[in-house]
DNA sequence: CCACTCAGGTGGTCGGACCACTACGCGCAA
DNA sequence: TTGCGCGTAGTGGTCCGACCACCTGAGTGG
C-alpha cells in the first residue's frame, strides 16, 4: 500500500520465455490457433475434437471465448458441432468450404451483381466446355430429365429449381468439385430469384428454353466449343439485362 | 425456406413430426435475422447496429448468443467490431466478403490444390486479357515496377510479394473487382509460399521471369489474346508440376 | 439375443460481473 | 472566447458459473 511507484519486477510469473504478443483478440487467436492446427494436419478432416471445455483449458481462455472461435469456424464450413455429441472437423471438402460464397451473392448489389454474372459467365462457360468433352451419358440422361422437368412446367418456383440442378450437373460433369460448388455458390436461391423475377418478367422464358436446348445439344454431340459458346451466350443474356437495369 | 440441403425433399421419413417451430439454433437465427435486414436494405452499409446489449433484448436472446452472431458474421466479413464504439455494417465490397476465400485455399490440400489451381488459371487467363484491353499507362508502369523489382533480387519473400502485386494489378486492371478479388483470395500468401517452395527449388524461377515478360509484353501491346495465353501458360505450368507432384 | 432404460458427457443457452478501450463533454487555463 | 486535458459514461472483450437439451453407450431386464 504505501509504495508509491514499485518496479514490481520480482517474482514476475508472466513470463514465458516468448512474451506471446497478444496479436488481436483473445478469440482470433483461438481461431488461428485451430486453424492451424488443421493446416499442419494435426487434425484430420472428420477428426473430433476436444470437447469445449478442454480446448478452452488447453488454450487458457474462457469457454465462452472458445465457442465464439468455435461458431467462426463452424460458419465457415472447417467445423461442424453436433450437439450432445462433440466437435468434428469437416471433410474440408470443396462444398464445405464454399458454402459462404452464397453469403456473398445474396449480399452483392447493383454494380456488384454484374460482376459476380461476369464471373459466373467465365467459369460457366468453361465448365460447360469440359463437361461436353467429359460427360457420361448417364450424366446427360440426368441433364435431360431437368431439362424437360423444366419445360414441362409453368411454376417459376419448380423451373427455377431445375434450372439450377440441370448447371449443377453439368458443372459436376466437368470433373472439377472446386469450381462445381464455387458456380454452386454463384447460382444461390435467393440470388437467382432475385434476378430471375423481373429477367423471366420480360418473357425471357422461351428465350432461356432455346439457350438450355443449344447448351443440351453441344452436349450431347460432345463439342465443347459449341458447348462454351451456349453457356457464354446463356449467361451473358442474363448479365446484359442486368446491366441495362442498373444503368438505365 | 429453412435450411437447403442437396438431398432431395421428397420422402418424409417420419421426421418433423411437429410443425418445429424452432429452426436451428438461437445464435443461428440471430444470423439469419442480422443477414435478413442487411440484405433487405435495412442495414446500409457503413451502418452502426444497436449495441449488443439491446440487439440480445431485441431478439429476445442472451449477449452470449449474440456475441456468437455477431463473431460469425464478422469472421465473414459482414460485420466489423470496434472495440470501444461500437459494431459497424463492412461496406459490402467484393474484397470485405471474399476474404474467407483464403481460408479455402489454406486448407486446401492434394488434388483439392489442382482444382484450385485451375479456377485461378481460367480466371487468371481472363482477366489479364481483359486487362490487355483496358490497362492504362499508369497501371502498366505499376506493373513494369513489380516486373522489374521481382527480377531485381534473390530473396524467395521478395520475389512471392512483387509476384502477387504484379498479378493483383493485372486484375485490378481487368476492370472487375469481384474476380480481382477471387484471384486475390486464390493466390493468398500461404497458398502460394506452399506451392512455390517446392516449384521454384526445380528451378524454375528463369521460366517464371520469362513467363512474366511474356505477359508483359502482351500487356503493353494491348494484345489480349497473346496476354490470356501467356496467363494460361504461366498459371498451367505451376497446375502442372502441380499435379505430376501428387500423382508420381 | 434383443430391446429398453438411464446416467454421464456434450454442446447450447443464459445471466451477471468485470476489464479495456473509445468517445464525448465538462471545466480549467490561456 | 478559445483551446486543451481529464474524467466519465458507454461500448465491445473476457471470464465465470449455472442450467438446459440432446446424444451416446453401458447396463439391465425381458
Amino acid at each position: 500500500m504505501d509504495e508509491s511507484l514499485p518496479e514490481a519486477a520480482t517474482t514476475a510469473p508472466a513470463a514465458a520465455p516468448a512474451p506471446a504478443p497478444q496479436k488481436g483478440t483473445v478469440t482470433q487467436r483461438a481461431i488461428d490457433r485451430i486453424k492451424a492446427m488443421i493446416g499442419e494436419g494435426r487434425l484430420e478432416p472428420g477428426a473430433r475434437l476436444p470437447t469445449e471445455r478442454d480446448l478452452a483449458a488447453q488454450l487458457g481462455i474462457s469457454r465462452s471465448s472458445m465457442r465464439e472461435a468455435i461458431r467462426a469456424l463452424t460458419v465457415l464450413g472447417v467445423l461442424e458441432a453436433r450437439h450432445g455429441s462433440g466437435i468434428y472437423v469437416t471433410q474440408l471438402e470443396a462444398g464445405d468450404l464454399l458454402e459462404t460464397f452464397g453469403v456473398v451473392a445474396d449480399l452483392s448489389r447493383g454494380p456488384r451483381l454484374v460482376e459476380l454474372l461476369e464471373v459466373r459467365r467465365i467459369l460457366e462457360s468453361t465448365a460447360t466446355a469440359l463437361a461436353a468433352a467429359r460427360i457420361t451419358a448417364d450424366q446427360l440422361a440426368e441433364v435431360e430429365k431437368h431439362l424437360t422437368a423444366m419445360n414441362a412446367t409453368d411454376d417459376p418456383e419448380e423451373i427455377l429449381s431445375h434450372d439450377l440442378a440441370f448447371h449443377r450437373v453439368i458443372a459436376g460433369a466437368a470433373g472439377n468439385e472446386t469450381m462445381a460448388a464455387i458456380l454452386d455458390g454463384l447460382s444461390s436461391r435467393t440470388f437467382r430469384a432475385r434476378v430471375w423475377r423481373g429477367y423471366q418478367e420480360e418473357g425471357a422464358f422461351e428465350r432461356t428454353r432455346r439457350e438450355h436446348a443449344a447448351i443440351h445439344r453441344a452436349l450431347v454431340a460432345h463439342d465443347p466449343e459449341a458447348a462454351r459458346a451456349a453457356a457464354a451466350a446463356h449467361v451473358g443474356e442474363v448479365e446484359e439485362w442486368l446491366r441495362s437495369q442498373i444503368q438505365p
